[in-house]
DNA sequence: TCATTTTCTTACCATAGGTCAATGCGCAGG
DNA sequence: CCTGCGCATTGACCTATGGTAAGAAAATGA
């Protein structure tokens, strides 16, 4: 396990990029922060609780993924620099059971705050609260991104996209859980590959 | 046009299901409201230029969409009960000329803010800028759900679920702007709407 | 180390959706 | 009343991707 210390560094410097965040409201932030490790295969919410706490990612990866038809599809991940926060978003927003599972790819180290704990920081802080709204604005132009791209993008490109935005995914984790995020079969996924291999 | 203050109204209480609105915040907010109104085919926002206003749209239609490799791609429309805010938030929210344009459908009728006012808003009232960021959440949480359907679900059945999310909208406008909505063809379109009448 | 399981690839055929071209409908303008 | 144009539909054909099944490769665990 890294340094405590370093999680809440990375956590601050990270949010920092987002809104600053001054002394005063960093105390108060910090203090409701729990440092949590979980083993790789453990599960941060599971299909139909209540997603009652968030989770900022300080090492590892996790993978949000939900069930149709009895195949996981997965919604995204939380690794490297990417969706940090890591959140059944629909569930711990309109407080609905979550229909999505998480569960980490590696061992991974969160520093997790409860639901209530949150607001708690909203009502006291005016800057947490902004942060709150930055956050989810910068959110939802991401999701805009990926809509746009998974409206008229072929799969090859959207392979490409993930590629850059989630370097080093592919050597880290099954293959079919990507072919999943990117809305297409391991099979197709296999042949993309073959396919971009040889236009090198 | 409706009168004034039916606008007003409309906007105080479509807010107000987010969150409530006290009447001393919404005498801040409305105080920088502008009624306007648009013609058919009329722009709120070209490609190139910078977003600064945002619109609720009290009557009418607008629709958002892009262009790649010379085709129009519709990004989503402002309709009915839906989507009520008309802005290019990409541009707004991260201040970068917008790659999307927003054009009316309809004769149709906005309250506009600019940007600059907004922020003024959020700094001057917190519980403004608390319903920000649940406005920007609830956005959140509705292009999660657009995502899982683009990446699971065949054209058909978005197709189902658009009618039902943009009730009457196929009465009202080309065809074509629905089908690239759904990230498909008109003439897939045609073909699905022959199937589901079939299917009757 | 070997055995077992999981993951990845390949091949075959089926299907959804795209492309192109032809036709027809409906409406605005003369 | 025509004419023309944009839009919608249809059919023929093509391509990308899905489904299935089998085998190869890689990871896991005793």
């Amino acid at each position: 396990m890294s340094h405590p210390i370093e999680s809440f560094k990375k956590m601050r410097q990270s949010l920092s990029q987002i809104s600053p965040i001054n002394e005063k409201d960093w105390q108060l932030f910090s203090k409701y922060l729990k440092l949590k490790t979980y083993k790789k295969g453990d599960l941060f919410i599971k299909e139909g609780q209540l997603c009652n706490h968030i989770g900022f990612l300080n090492k590892g990866i996790a993978r949000v993924y939900y069930v149709i038809d009895g195949k996981e599809i997965t919604s995204y991940f939380n690794a490297g620099n990417r969706n940090l926060f890591v959140c059944s978003f629909t569930s711990f927003l309109s407080r609905k059971p979550s229909f999505e599972n998480i569960h980490f790819l590696e061992d991974s180290e969160l520093l997790v705050l409860e639901y209530e704990q949150l607001q708690d920081l909203y009502d006291k802080s005016p800057n947490i609260q902004k942060l709150g709204r930055l956050m989810a604005e910068y959110n939802y132009v991401l999701s805009m991104e990926r809509i746009y791209s998974l409206q008229h993008s072929p799969a090859i490109d959207r392979y490409n996209n993930m590629l850059k935005i989630y370097p080093g995914l592919m050597n880290q984790i099954p293959h079919h859980y990507i072919a999943s995020y990117l809305g297409i079969t391991p099979e197709s996924l296999s042949r993309i590959k073959k396919k971009v291999l040889k236009k090198k």
